[in-house]
DNA sequence: TCAGAATCAGGACAGTTGTCCTAGTCGGGC
DNA sequence: GCCCGACTAGGACAACTGTCCTGATTCTGA
């Protein structure tokens, strides 16, 4: 990996800028200026504004895959690993009420411009999608574990999404609170 | 309201376009091409594009505005007027898996760039919260009505975006089917 | 009938976009 | 010392952006 300096870079910075922005309204000339290097170099690294997006995408994943490493040591039980996932909300708090959250709103953007990538960044949605639907499984919700995965990110996509709109970190928290009570009631709750 | 004819035809052309691609990345010659009228010609009905943002954010209101009118006849009691709300996720089902939420996805991208109009775009998802909140009133949850329109807000913002990101009708299908037992646990829990 | 307003097409404009090219610098292996 | 590849700066490019202007056409009311 001996494109540690500039590529990186390059990925570090488009990153953040197309959560910030959104990856339509990130110019190149907005991430060089961010790296400070000229625009018409970019074609030595990636030879397209979606080759950089991809490259973004891969090191989200690579992240996220990280930190679901990092939850199964984290937590003792699969009820609090699922609240790892239900804490970052909080821990993301002054972001997510700037930006909304990274992976929803450019699955969203993607989305909307049936953009070859959306897949790409779905995947970052299957990751966590799959270790929660392998926490309930734990849990003994062995039928119903991919539905309740796709419940909790869905439950986490309308928690950004209103936080964002209405500025109200407050939300968050509320709903979180609620979060560990359904939670509870779903651990609980001994049919299936 | 004389202006029937290329006016309303810009708005309702521009409120497609900007849901189906979003604000930033439908252009001028987009809507113009869509009416059928020379580009240079939009300054005479509008001075800027968030003038037409505007007219099309006001539009929406209108038509928000009329639709919770004809639901407050729809139900004869505010569980069913709530359901009422539910359901157009389901209605709308195939252009939400397309696009996502029109209010959701539009407010997503106005805060990412602290758009000057994002208050008016929230100001359909206030319609909505109040709506909601008085329905809740009326089922004597009054302490917390208003955290519980903002609920449901949040519940069909995520349904939205994980529908439109696994483009996967079902999961709205389940999701809604859930929310109904739900809103029947509210109403039917004395406490409060 | 005719003046004035409303509406329109077409293009000019300055700026920005993603893309590509050329020329130059630098460092490590021969 | 020399050369080749990695890397970079700077700018050219065509296309597109939102904005604005000039004329022409159409409609309206007196």
């Amino acid at each position: 990996m001996q494109d540690s300096s500039t590529r990186a870079q390059i990925v570090l910075a488009a990153d953040q800028l197309f959560y910030e922005r959104g990856f339509s309204k990130t110019s190149f000339a907005d991430v060089a200026s961010a790296v400070g290097i000229s625009r018409g170099n970019f074609y030595h690294h990636f030879k397209s504004k979606d080759a950089i997006l991809q490259a973004v995408i891969a090191q989200r994943c690579e992240n996220t895959r990280a930190m679901l490493a990092e939850w199964e040591g984290d937590g003792s039980t699969p009820q609090e690993r699922i609240l790892c996932y239900a804490r970052i909300v909080i821990r993301n708090r002054a972001k997510i009420v700037q930006y909304g959250c990274p992976v929803g709103s450019l699955t969203t953007e993607l989305a909307k411009l049936d953009h070859a990538l959306l897949d790409d960044a779905n995947s970052i949605f299957t990751l966590f999608r799959d270790w929660l639907a392998s926490q309930f499984c734990a849990l003994g919700k062995r039928s119903d574990a991919e539905h309740l995965a796709l419940h909790v990110l869905s439950w986490s996509q309308g928690v950004a999404t209103l936080a964002s709109a209405f500025k109200d970190e407050a939300f968050i928290d509320r709903e979180v609170a609620q979060f560990e009570d359904w939670l509870n009631h779903v651990v609980s709750d001994k049919q299936n």
